[in-house]
Parts: structure tokens; C-alpha cells; sequence
DNA sequence: AATTACTTTCAAAAATATTTTGAAAATAAA
DNA sequence: TTTATTTTCAAAATATTTTTGAAAGTAATT
């Protein structure tokens, strides 16, 4: 091996970024000096120009350029391995392109990926809000969390809630006036919020109790594709909603919203990671999932 | 960084490896004395303990064993990224499992693959012989090489030579005894040797000149499930064979066999580099497959 | 056009690090 | 018990790196 310094390495990449050897030397608070001097070091040990330099400009050489990468991985794959001795802890370096739903996503899942992120601060997240499934194909994303088992049997659909229900809710304040459903039944006596999947409005509302079951025919002035938008005329007390148990959860809690007929539930709605392929199941994801997984459950749990 | 010294990071993987300092010192000719002070250092620099060393005995500990891939992943990197920057050649580090047809792979192709080798030095191989697209799914193979194209759409094949044809062949000896057949009809007054793939065996040829098309039924004494030991045959004087032309180009260009009716040609036989996926086109399956590409090319080219 | 504020690099001295050398202590094998 | 080989040490000899202060160059500003 002809580098003999980890040092200057690092001292090149970092100078390669900054765009000055003084700037790196101030970022590891050296001497101007001692970074021209190793960057000096280090060509001569390679026999070759990485950095081509006039006093005031800095430009890679085709070589500077084609090492730039392997120098850095070296840098990183030694100090993550030196991190995870030391600390114990695993550190995983990765980037994901995430679709999730409107709702749900802006809401509950953002905090998670925060946590996820604040665990793991060497992953990037990229984050679309979106409900439609066909959109994991036309959108550039690694993984997708959707609603609903996929239909598609190319793709791969972890459970994160496999026993999530749909549920009815609305505002106190829509309550005082109206009062409040006794059964499914009186659906049609009020105004229900309802949500629209493509071309598809989801009026006709399903419950269950024990073994019996019913279905509704619902109506009323407010139609969206957004699912945030249905649950914020709910909170707005602009009527009554059928949505997903674990997308209220935080509204319930706060007393923003009342939960309806509590002894009948909804259609399912299981709550799944989506990726194309099983061979996209990066141990990224599979630490991802079961964050998710824990933070889904624990939110239902707590709020019965 | 913790790590200074890249040169004692090789020392421990060295020292690793061979289970002795004095003996990584002798790898590098360096005194003993330096390996023990580099080794020190370098867990000095880390702040743990790296490999338990008793004056005649070394043991990794739990540190070390987790240093040690990361250290060899740093240090390959390193060396090929340089490498391939000052030689302009390009390295590659894997292993890859191959699968090809018995006659093919055994008679030209481990030649091509030598070659292939020997211009990527850090690549290894494991070839296994088998003419059974369904031996894909069995056996654990990354890429196979078959004639024909694959009926299962899970499939990706990359054509190598995808003209290629059977054609008649036999020994001048065959000849000599039993004369040439004028025309394709005339098989049925000879010796087939045929060949069988799976439960099937080819029996009835095909032939094409122009627009024209006909096919006979053939017979003859042997039939065998191996397409190397029908080309021994043919090559032996048994009787006549109907192979792929680039099967046989070696025995025509040397005169140990004798193409016949060489107006008309028989069934197509393209031959692909299959995988099971487009995700395992890798790099080292892109170089590979464009090297038996054009050896496959320049054999038929030579030996029309 | 001159000034300013910065850049890179140099050379010599000073400070650190590494290697050599020879010897000591330890241990597995003969 | 002897022998050969291992690891490590300390001191001296080398080698390398950093400090320091100065020089030379350049882009932006006055």
C-alpha cells in the first residue's frame, strides 16, 4: 500500500470539500502548513497530482477526482467500524426514498422518522406524502407505507398493523348539534366526510360486531383525495368520518374528536410496508419496519 | 479519526491473518520489533485491545474480530481504487457461480473464462456443467450459460450469440465408410447421434435454406444426455450429429469433423448469459458478459 | 491603481514518532 | 533440559511531522 497516513486522507477529502486547504486545516484545527504539507505527502507517496492548486483555487485532477471516492469510503467504513466497537451500537449508513399516506405520514409518522433518524444519523430520508399506490411505480421510492394489502403480487407487503380498523369519529362540537349516532343506521340522518382513492369514493361503509355485520350508504357535502384533509373537517366538526383507528389516535386522545359506535368496527385497513422486491429488504429497511412496527402498536395500544 | 496509520492497520490484518506478529513482519520484511510497536500503537491510538498476545500465541479479541473486516474492506478499497487510477484498468473484487453447457463450457469456454481471470485477477469463480435451464433454480448459481431462450419471463437473458444455428457434422472417417448425404433427406440411410435434453430427445431435425423448410426424423444408435460425449462421437466416426456451430468450430477448423449440406442449416440455437434478475447485473456480469460476447463472435467469425 | 485580506508554500528549527539494535523473558517443541 | 522461536523492552539512531515566520501570489475592495 503506498498511503501511509490516514491523516492526509482525510485531509484531502476534507479539502476536496471545502474547496481550500486552509478551510480544511481550520476544520481540524491545524496549520495551513500541515495541510499543504500532507496533501504534498500524499502525492508524492502516490507519485501522482490529486489537487491542482494556484494560491487563491483549488481544482481536482482526474486522479483527486477518482480517488475522492474510494477515500472516502475507506474513511467512513474505519470510523463507523470504530463507532460501533466502541459504542456498541450499529451504524448503518444509507439513504431511502419513503411514500407514505397524507394523514398518517404528516401527522404521527414524521416524529418517528425523526426518532428513526436521531437513532441513526448517518441515513438521509426522503419523504413523499401520497395515498395511491400505484404512485410506488411512477415515483422514484425505495419503500412505501400504505393502507390495504397490494393487489400487485410483484411487491412485498411487511405488516406494520395487520389489525387496523377503520372507525367513526367526530367533533364534540359537531355532536352537541347533531347529537350522536346510536347505531350505523342513523349514518344517513348526517353529514359524513368522505374519502375519495382514485376514481373511487368510499360511501358505502361497512361495520362489524361480533359476528354481525351491516353496510351504510353514506352522503354529505365534502368529498377529498386527501386523507388529512377529511380528518381536519372532522376536527373542523364539519360531520362524521370512517378512518383508520391509528390515524386518530392523537385526536382522540386530545378529546379533538369522539369516537362513534365504539362496539362496532370498521372495514380493515392493515397498515403495510411496501417495497418492489424482495432483495430491497436492505438491513436499513428491516430496522425501519420494526421501529415503525413498535411505534404503530404502541399508538394503538395507548389509545384504545 | 482515530486511526493514524494506515500501515499498522495492515500489520493487524496481516498479524490476523498469518496468527503471528513475527511472521506479518517477515510478509513485510520488517523486524519483529516494528510489528509489536505498530500493533501497539494502533490499539493505543483505539484505546482497546485488538489481539491477546502470549509470547508463543495470538488470539482476536471480540474488538479485533470486529475491526478486522472493516480494516480489509478499507485497505482493498484503498489499494484498488490506486490501482486502478495509476495502471487506468479497472479492478473488481468478486465471486461469481457459473453454470454452462457441458460440450461449450468444457471445450472453449474455460479457456475464455481463463483469459477473463487473468485481466481481473481479484475475481474468483465457481463453474458447474449442466445443460438444464431448470438446474438454475437447483443449483446456486448467479448467472448460467444456455442455448435457447428461456420460456420463464423471471428470467433476464442477455443474448451472447443469438444467430447461432445447428448444423450437420461428421468425421472424415464417418464419411470415407458411410459417404456425405446429398441432402437433409438423405439422413434417414445414416447414423443420428442424438442428443437428449431432460425427457426429450431430439430426433427430429430442421432444416431451412432460403424460404425453404423441411424437417426428418432421425435414428441411429445413440442417444446421450450430454452434448460434449454426441461431439466425442461424431469425432470418433459413430455417425452423424446435428450441434451448434459454435459448439463445433474447433473440430471443423482442426478437419476432425466435416460440416454437411452446408446450404442448408438447421435449428436456431441462440446463446444467452441468463440470471434470475436484472438487480444481479452486476458490474462484474457486464464485463464478463461483453467478454464471451465477443469471443463467442470471433470464434464463429473464424471459423465460418 | 493601490490596498486589503486572504491563499499556498517554503526553509529552518523544534518537537514527535518510528526504527534499529541488542537483550530479556516466555513458551512450545525437540 | 535444551533449543528455537516468540513478544517486548529500553536506549540510541533515524526519520518524520509540526511550528514558526516569511515570501509570493491573487481576488476583491477601496
Amino acid at each position: 500500500m503506498k498511503i501511509k497516513n490516514l491523516h492526509d486522507l482525510e485531509i484531502f477529502v476534507l479539502t476536496a470539500d471545502s474547496g481550500s486547504l486552509s478551510a480544511a486545516a481550520r476544520l481540524l484545527e491545524l496549520s495551513p502548513a500541515v495541510a499543504s504539507a500532507s496533501l504534498k505527502r500524499l502525492e508524492a507517496e502516490l507519485g501522482m497530482a490529486l489537487l491542482l492548486r494556484s494560491t487563491r483555487s483549488l481544482r481536482l485532477t482526474a486522479e483527486g477526482e477518482r480517488l475522492l471516492p474510494a477515500a472516502r469510503l475507506a474513511l467512513a467504513g474505519l470510523k463507523d467500524a470504530v463507532e460501533e466497537i466502541s459504542t456498541g451500537r450499529q451504524v448503518i449508513r444509507d439513504h431511502l426514498q419513503i411514500s407514505m399516506p397524507s394523514d398518517l405520514g404528516r401527522n404521527q409518522m414524521l416524529g418517528w422518522l425523526d426518532e428513526f433518524l436521531t437513532r441513526y444519523p448517518e441515513v438521509t430520508l426522503r419523504i413523499q406524502l401520497s395515498d395511491r399506490l400505484a404512485d410506488i411505480y411512477r415515483q422514484p421510492v425505495d419503500i412505501a407505507i400504505r393502507y390495504g394489502t397490494p393487489a400487485d403480487s410483484g411487491l412485498v407487503a411487511l405488516p406494520l398493523l395487520p389489525g387496523n380498523r377503520r372507525v367513526l369519529c367526530a367533533s364534540p362540537a359537531y355532536l352537541a348539534r347533531h347529537g350522536s349516532p346510536a347505531s350505523p343506521a342513523e349514518l344517513t340522518q348526517h353529514n359524513c366526510l368522505r374519502y375519495r382513492l382514485g376514481d373511487e369514493v368510499h360511501e358505502r361503509w361497512q361495520f362489524f360486531r361480533d359476528g354481525e355485520e351491516t353496510s351504510v350508504a353514506v352522503s354529505g357535502n365534502r368529498v377529498s383525495d386527501d386523507a388529512d384533509a377529511v380528518r381536519r373537517w372532522a376536527v373542523a366538526g364539519f360531520g362524521i368520518a370512517s378512518k383508520s383507528l391509528l390515524d386518530l389516535v392523537p385526536d382522540l386522545q386530545s378529546g379533538r374528536l369522539v369516537r362513534l359506535c365504539p362496539d362496532w368496527s370498521g372495514e380493515s385497513a392493515p397498515l403495510s410496508l411496501i417495497c418492489a422486491d424482495r432483495r430491497q429488504l436492505s438491513p436499513t429497511v428491516a430496522l425501519l419496519r420494526e421501529h415503525l412496527r413498535q411505534r404503530c402498536e404502541e399508538t394503538v395500544a395507548n389509545g384504545i
